[in-house]
DNA sequence: GGAACTCGCCAC
DNA sequence: AAACGTGGCGAGTTCC
């Protein structure tokens, strides 16, 4: 990447940043290792358990056949060979390379029972031999040291490695637990998390100043996914308090706004919905292939859409390419407009500015010219209000210390008489001093807390405020 | 026997 | 017209 900041304070914000997070880095994080080793005995003997039964099965022995003996089962190459060569099922999802796939999503497609147990296999490794296993070799008198990178990033985001503290598993409740419950705070101490609520949507507002975006921000009682569930799912009177409502809100954000402003497409956009809220097994699948909308929409939807003239993933599929045009044309044009300028002015001179005075060049296309500047600036208001923090912390003797960031959160090892002065001095940090400081920042911005109990792990945090 | 690659999967 | 952005890392594999 080519790093070229093109202001003084924009050079400043990465000359500070980076003896912030390296003093972070200094600080290290505090990891069980008892806990670590108790824990990789008992994965280990789950994993030896359940490839036990796997290779008892059928389907392993058939394989083991085919190659007389030589079964690897970590291999996706073998895999592949024994899954698409010998059992010829038609492959249904390639990898970027156009060989016949072996991941989750292809694996689930094919309906093999015995394949469960191999998945299974693999999120438990996964576990053990990425995040524990690194956490081990990694630590020092037990904390780890993670590495914050500011040169590796072409969107002038962040980076970590060793370990990579960026990439520690949160959705998956099991795989959270597992691995969150091995990071601890300093003895007495606790972990304090703050993170920075919707903040690439408002940084992006920033940048295109579309009124409809904007007045959804600034108004509290607006609520833009709620509007968007209304019209994709053709419910009148929404009531996200309603769990199935909730739900439903839930897959037009994450499946429809989200990757729109990302720059995905309403065919793609479907699909995932579909697969979202319910039956649908995640997949390409193909709006022609006649899939009716009672086969993947929950009961009480059903009728409803059938009601309106939607029948079939087809019929949804136009459904929401309405809704993307509606989306783009009526609710966010000045929005659409800014995106075409600003690909525009790639085009015509090769780079793009970000709003905080850095520059990124290069081969890139259409959603990259528009991604990068939001993704950057976003990130930089973190780094901001990290080096801000990081100042506080030195200038007051605190005993806190920061020990880590995620793009858009910071994470403190804090000593529980400072946290209220922490809270309430990092929400004016946040939340004024930074768009104070920053002019082009026309949006309010917020922050949600989270902490852990005293001597708790990071599984353990639960929200402050 | 190491470099470079593919694949899969974790985060925002 | 085109069709989701950014990383790190482990295991397996291939190249030299």
């Amino acid at each position: 990447m080519k790093y070229n900041p093109r202001t003084y304070e924009a050079y400043q914000l990465f000359h500070d940043g980076i003896l912030a997070l390296s003093r972070a880095e200094q600080a290290g994080i505090r990891v069980d290792l008892e806990y670590i080793d108790r824990k990789k005995d008992h994965l280990t003997r789950k994993i030896e358990r359940l490839e036990e039964r796997f290779k008892g099965s059928d389907f392993f022995k058939h394989w083991q056949h085919t190659v007389r003996g030589k079964v690897n089962i970590n291999s996706n190459v073998q895999l592949a060979h024994f899954l698409y060569v010998i059992k010829k099922i038609k492959v249904e999802k390639e990898t970027a390379s156009g060989q016949g796939a072996t991941d989750d999503e292809a694996l689930q497609k094919m309906d093999i029972p015995e394949l469960e147990d191999l998945l299974e296999i693999r999120k438990l490794k996964k576990v053990r031999d990425t995040y524990l296993d690194s956490f081990k070799r990694e630590q020092v008198n037990g904390y780890i040291h993670p590495f914050f990178n500011l040169h590796l990033v072409k969107t002038y985001r962040s980076s970590s490695d060793s370990p990579n503290f960026q990439n520690i598993p949160a959705r998956d409740e099991e795989a959270m637990n597992l691995v969150r419950k091995a990071i601890f705070p300093s003895v007495g101490n606790q972990l304090l998390e703050i993170d920075f609520s919707g903040l690439e949507v408002r940084i992006a507002a920033c940048y295109h100043k579309d009124p409809a975006l904007l007045k959804y921000i600034r108004d509290p009682k607006s609520d833009m996914h709620a509007d968007m569930a209304k019209q994709i799912f053709l419910i009148k009177d929404f009531d996200k308090s309603v769990p199935s409502h909730y739900i439903l809100r839930q897959a037009a954000k994450n499946g429809f706004v989200f990757p729109e402003f990302y720059g995905d497409y309403y065919g793609n956009c479907a699909i995932s919905m579909a697969c979202t809220w319910g039956k649908l097994p995640q997949g390409d699948w193909e709006p022609e292939q006649g899939i009716e909308i009672g086969s993947f929409v929950p009961l009480f939807l059903s009728d409803h859409f059938i009601s309106k003239g939607i029948t079939s993933l087809g019929e949804f599929t136009m459904h929401v390419k309405k809704i993307e045009n509606d989306f783009w044309g009526r609710r966010f044009p000045d929005y659409a407009e800014w995106k075409e300028r600003w690909f525009k002015i790639y085009q015509k001179y090769g780079y793009v500015d970000l709003l905080t005075g850095f520059r990124c060049s290069g081969q890139m296309g259409r959603n990259d010219s528009i991604n990068y500047p939001v993704q950057g600036a976003a990130f930089h208001c973190l780094l901001w209000s990290f080096i801000q923090v990081d100042k506080l912390i030195l200038d007051k003797g605190l005993k806190s210390r920061l020990i880590g960031q995620i793009h858009d959160s910071m994470i403190i090892d804090a000593d529980p008489s400072e946290v209220a002065f922490l809270a309430e001095a990092i929400r004016r940090i946040t939340c004024e001093d930074l768009p104070n400081a920053w002019k082009w920042i026309i949006v309010p911005l917020d922050v949600d807390m989270a902490i852990s109990p005293i001597d708790g792990s990071w599984a353990d945090k639960s929200k402050l405020n």
